[in-house]
DNA sequence: TACAATAGCTAATGTGATTAGCTTTTTCGG
DNA sequence: CCGAAAAAGCTAATCACATTAGCTATTGTA
């Protein structure tokens, strides 16, 4: 029996699986079971294997991201961009946990496919920046400094207990802010 | 035949075979080939099997970490402190990259023993903080930052081309230096 | 020196990935 | 509408590791 399902509908399946379990729990066995077929039969999908699908899942959550946090800056500029395009990639990491993981494997990988899909968020991260009057080369500066923070941020956040008296929440605002300060005093 | 290797000496040479391959490259398998031994002997060592060996590099690289950017900032303060404790990390990821990726599996253990294991990385960077005036929330919410950066930071440095024309070592500066601004701000 | 603990070994099992080769559906040009 | 041919499944078999069970040799010490 054919499940009718496509590729991109497959990858966004595991792409869930990914959330409930974990990156690592996407296995071709467990997602066979999911689609109710047998595990040799993925590779009819995906011919290089587990690795080739997770590559896919690892595109996928960029792309994805990259469509949130593009919609989350919309209409806005400045340091309302900025901070919404950082609320925006925070909480995409909330709520895609196992997706996020995977997403990190893109050095595993060649690093073409990933720049490609996510270079629309870095786009929408240059296009928050282009009202401060930075030069081409701080921009790119400013871009990494802000990818470190998000990508490290979002990886401490994931694995650290909610139970310190200063909460997550505040030290994200206090970051966001001490950083747009010190972009501020560039121009100085 | 007995190899006279005590669990840290084993530990040590997984870390090694983590750097020199990559995080997922130690194997029992490949770990027993190196010593010279079958690999369910490691059980004799390692009960727990591979994610005792797992948990044990991590906590390893964590204390390795945490003894170089201790000495990176001995008798230095402010901003020197600062900015060597920095580039002492960026410098320990350069070096060990497998290592890095193993530790950063903390995720997937207790929080408790590697809290204990990174708490003098996060106690250097704390005095290194001492001499700035922050409050002590303010001085929570700082190293949280920099830990993002940081290991943002290392994470993508570890994966993207050398081949850029602003370089990374431009833009690690640049991150700095705007942080320590942000900071300076926060006085005002 | 005898003996308990230690550290090794072989054989066997289990899980998941992957390959090979066969079968059933679809799809489509004629 | 018919018959390839492609697409999407399946079963059986192999491989790589991890892990377990049970046996043996070494060692350090009472």
């Amino acid at each position: 029996m054919r499940t009718g399902l496509s590729r991109e509908d497959i990858i966004k399946i595991a792409a869930e699986m990914a959330d409930e379990k974990s990156a690592a729990g996407v296995t071709f066995k467990a997602l066979a079971v999911r689609l109710g077929i047998k595990s040799p039969s993925l590779y009819k999908h995906f011919s290089g294997g587990l690795d080739e699908l997770n590559r896919e899942i690892m595109l996928y959550g960029w792309r994805l991201m990259d469509g949130e946090i593009t919609q989350a800056v919309i209409g806005k500029e400045k340091d309302d961009a900025f901070i919404d395009l950082c609320y925006a990639y925070r909480k995409f990491v909330s709520r895609h946990q196992g997706l996020y993981e995977a997403m990190q494997w893109y050095n595993m990988y060649d690093s073409e496919e990933h720049l490609r899909a996510s270079e629309g968020a870095v786009g929408v991260i240059c296009r928050a920046l282009s009202s401060y009057g930075l030069t081409e080369e701080q921009k790119v500066h400013t871009v990494r400094m802000i990818r470190a923070f998000l990508q490290g941020f979002s990886t401490i956040e994931v694995n650290i207990g909610k139970d310190h008296p200063v909460t997550l929440d505040d030290s994200f605002d206090f970051a966001l802010k001490t950083m747009l300060g010190g972009i501020a005093d560039i121009q100085r």
